[in-house]
DNA sequence: TTAGCTTAGTGTGAAAAATACGCTTTAAGC
DNA sequence: GCTTAAAGCGTATTTTTCACACTAAGCTAA
C-alpha cells in the first residue's frame, strides 16, 4: 500500500497541563530519565500508536505518566520543525488541558513513580527540552485568548467556588486587576452560575457564598451560538 | 534510532483555499484522478517529506497542484481519525489559506494540467473525499470566527478595493447584513486603510474611492497588542 | 464582650461604544 | 437632460463599559 512505503516523520503528542494552585497558575512537567535531554524538564507526551487518534494518544500518555484523566483537553497546534528532535524527524501534535488541581494533587505524585512529575508556576519554568518552550508559549497565549470569550476558568477551579476565587483566577490568567463589582455584575449576568445554599468554611473572616458552574446551561447556550465575552 | 523503528502513521497535509469571486465566497477543489475516491473532489494536499515542515509541505503541494503561491496561510487543525483514509493510517495537518482570487484566476487553471482544479461556492460544495467535509466545516467556522477580530478580509480582495466591496465581503463571511454608515465609521476608525487618489473605473454609476490595506501599520499595531474587533 | 481585622457584598453616575435610520451627490448610459 | 445606481455622509438613542467607596459579616485575640 502506498502509505506504507513512504518514508515518514514519527508522530508524537505533547500535553501542556494547566492547574491552579493557591493563587498560582502552574503547569505539569516531567523530568526526563534518559537522553536526549536526560535530566531536563519536558511536557508529558509520547508517540502515537497506529490504532489511536492523537487525542487518544495524548490522554493515554498523560494517564501513563501522571495518572491524570477526565480533564478538559483541546488540540493546540502541530509542531513540525525539521530539527525539533535530535533523534530524527518527529512531528508533534500538542494539546493543552485544564485540571482542577485541588482535586487531583495527590493523584499526580502517587502515579508518577517511573518519572518525576512536578508542578511549576507559569512564570518561573525551568529550561525545557526540545522546542517545549515554544509549545508552552503557544499554549499560554491560547489560554489567555480563549478565556476571554469562553468560560474556561471553571475547568481550573474546584466544583464549588467563590466569586472571589473566580475573579482571582481571571486576574492571574489575564494578568491584570479587575474591578470586583463590575466583575460580579458581568459574570452573574451570564447566568451560568448556580448559587449554592452553602458557604465557604474554615476561613477566618466572613464566609463567601459558594457557586457552581452550570455546564448543562452552558452547552445549551453555546449550541445556540451565544458567546461569552469577559 | 528509536524513532525509526516505530510503526507510525503516514503524515499528510490538506489545504482549504478560500477565494472571493464576484460576491461569492469559494474554495478550490481538485478532482481526484485515481483511487481511493477517484473522480471525487478533494482539497489539494499530499504527503509530508522528511525534510520539510508541514507548512512547507502545504505550500509545495499547493504550488504543484494549482500553481498558487504567496498567499496568507495558517494552520487549521490536525485530523487523526484512525479510519479517515482507506489506504491505511494517515494523519493530516490541515491548513487554510486566503487568496486574492481576482489576481490569480487564470493562474490556477493554467498550472493544473495534471488534475482538474475548480472553484466551488462554499454553499454548494460537491461530495468530498475522505473526511474533507469535516475539514471544510472546521475551516469555514474558523474563518468566520477569525474575521471578527482580525482584519483578514484584505487577503481576499484585490490590492485596491472600495468600501462597498469590503462590506459585501464581510456580509458574505458573517452571513448577515451590515449598516453602510456604521460599517464605514468602524472600519475607517481603525485607521488601517489608505485612501488612494483614484476611483473605480468602468462602472455605470458614481465611481467609488479606492482604498488599500495598510499592512505595515497593521503589523505595528498588532505587535503592540491592539485588537481589531468588527 | 468587645475591639480589631479581613474579606464579602452591594449601586450609581459618567463616558464610550453600538445601533438605527434617510437624504443628497455623483457619474454613466440612454 | 433625464434616468439609473451606487456613493457618501451625520445625528439621536440605546447599550455597554468603566470608575469608584462604603457597610456587613464572621472570626480572633485581648
Amino acid at each position: 500500500m502506498y502509505t506504507y512505503e513512504y518514508p515518514r516523520p514519527a508522530l508524537s503528542v505533547d500535553c501542556v497541563i494547566f492547574g491552579l494552585d493557591e493563587n498560582e497558575l502552574k503547569v505539569l512537567l516531567i523530568e526526563r530519565g534518559h537522553d536526549p535531554y536526560a535530566g531536563c524538564w519536558a511536557f508529558p507526551g509520547g508517540f502515537v500508536d497506529m490504532d489511536e487518534t492523537t487525542e487518544a494518544a495524548a490522554k493515554r500518555e498523560l494517564w501513563e505518566e501522571t495518572g491524570l484523566q477526565n480533564m478538559f483537553m483541546e488540540q493546540l497546534y502541530t509542531f513540525s520543525d525539521v530539527h525539533r528532535d535530535p533523534r530524527g524527524r518527529v512531528v508533534s501534535v500538542a494539546y493543552y488541558a485544564l485540571v482542577k488541581l485541588s482535586d487531583v494533587k495527590d493523584q499526580v505524585s502517587a502515579s508518577s513513580d517511573a518519572q518525576k512529575a512536578e508542578w511549576f508556576p507559569v512564570n518561573s519554568l525551568p529550561a525545557l527540552a526540545f522546542d517545549h518552550a515554544k509549545i508552552f508559549d503557544t499554549a499560554f497565549t491560547r489560554l489567555k485568548g480563549k478565556v476571554r470569550y469562553q468560560p474556561l476558568g471553571f475547568e481550573l477551579l474546584p466544583e464549588k467556588f467563590t466569586l472571589s476565587q473566580l475573579q482571582k483566577l481571571y486576574e492571574l490568567i489575564l494578568n491584570k486587576e479587575l474591578d470586583k463589582r463590575n466583575f460580579r455584575k458581568k459574570i452573574l449576568s451570564m447566568a451560568l452560575l448556580i448559587e449554592l445554599p452553602e458557604r465557604q468554611k474554615g476561613v477566618s473572616h466572613r464566609a463567601a457564598k459558594l457557586y457552581q458552574f452550570d455546564k448543562v446551561k452552558y452547552k445549551e447556550l453555546e449550541a445556540k451560538g451565544f458567546s461569552f465575552e469577559l
